[in-house]
DNA sequence: TAATAGTTGACAATATTACTAGGTTTAATC
DNA sequence: GATTAAACCTAGTAATATTGTCAACTATTA
């Protein structure tokens, strides 16, 4: 598990299209201008995250990303792991021969670790992150739209 | 609260001060060793443990680092906070001023989380994590040793 | 006290990743 | 069918991570 701005990002943008679901696409434009991201970048974050299956695309003008599932059905660790390359396996990792077995011992320490962020964010759906903000967003949109 | 292979290896060469334990300083090479982590960039990044007061070290032959505390005294957030820069706070965090509510609002999701996995990172001592591998530790060590 | 084994720091070089800029294709609308 | 707004593609540049090298400085030990 990896955890970057890259990552930041990508949940950023999506949490940006699960709290503007309207039915209607919506284009990275939006997003861009809304999360200021650059558009090129997310470009590239959606290349991956529709490769992964993860939201669908329309072409053309009125077109855009959708959430390919419902946002309770989408997990914080799935975003994460469709734009982060996956981390590298150590050389010796999980093999028998290993002859240096201190490297192995840190490596599943730390493997566990990951584990277990990974069992953390994968509790949480995008719905119930915008649900835990959902009463400061209402105050703002009420006070200022 | 960011989380990369820089990350990793502070924490890997942490547990592997906590594990091997002798009462005598580990010294970089003996790390750089076992972990298969470069000398110099283990150089970097106990420069950077140091400064934040996790290890003391000693110089010359027979030197090399220790924990400053007791190995259940030292929470993972805190070995990953001392070697990766602080997280950039985006441009209109916490300001009252900004015209583009939707940012923030995105913005404070992300924070909730990455507070949330910083205070699940500082739940788990140095100390823990080796105990949740002893038993494999032992088998190892038993059998080959 | 000379030699040695270690830390510490500075700097440069390379590899990898983050991010940006510009083009091409696609489909809706006028 | 021309225009437009969007996805999509292909680079290039900037930043970071990682390794390499060298030169002090320090304490041990022979």
């Amino acid at each position: 598990m990896k955890l970057t701005t890259k990552s930041r990002y990508a949940v950023t943008a999506m949490l940006d299209i699960a709290s503007h679901n309207t039915g209607s696409p919506i284009s990275l434009p939006e997003i861009s201008h809304r999360q200021n991201i650059s558009l090129s970048y997310l470009e590239q974050l959606f290349s991956r995250l529709k490769k992964s299956g993860l939201v669908d695309s329309i072409k053309g003008p009125g077109g855009g990303y959708m959430l390919s599932k419902d946002a309770n059905e989408i997990v914080i660790s799935e975003v994460i792991q469709a734009v982060d390359e996956d981390l590298e396996t150590t050389a010796c990792n999980g093999k028998s021969n290993c002859h240096n077995n201190h490297q192995c011992i840190s490596h599943n320490l730390w493997q566990d670790l990951g584990t277990e962020i990974n069992n953390f964010l994968s509790d949480i759906t995008l719905k119930q992150a915008i649900a835990k903000n959902n009463s400061d967003v209402k105050e703002i949109k009420l006070s200022e739209y």
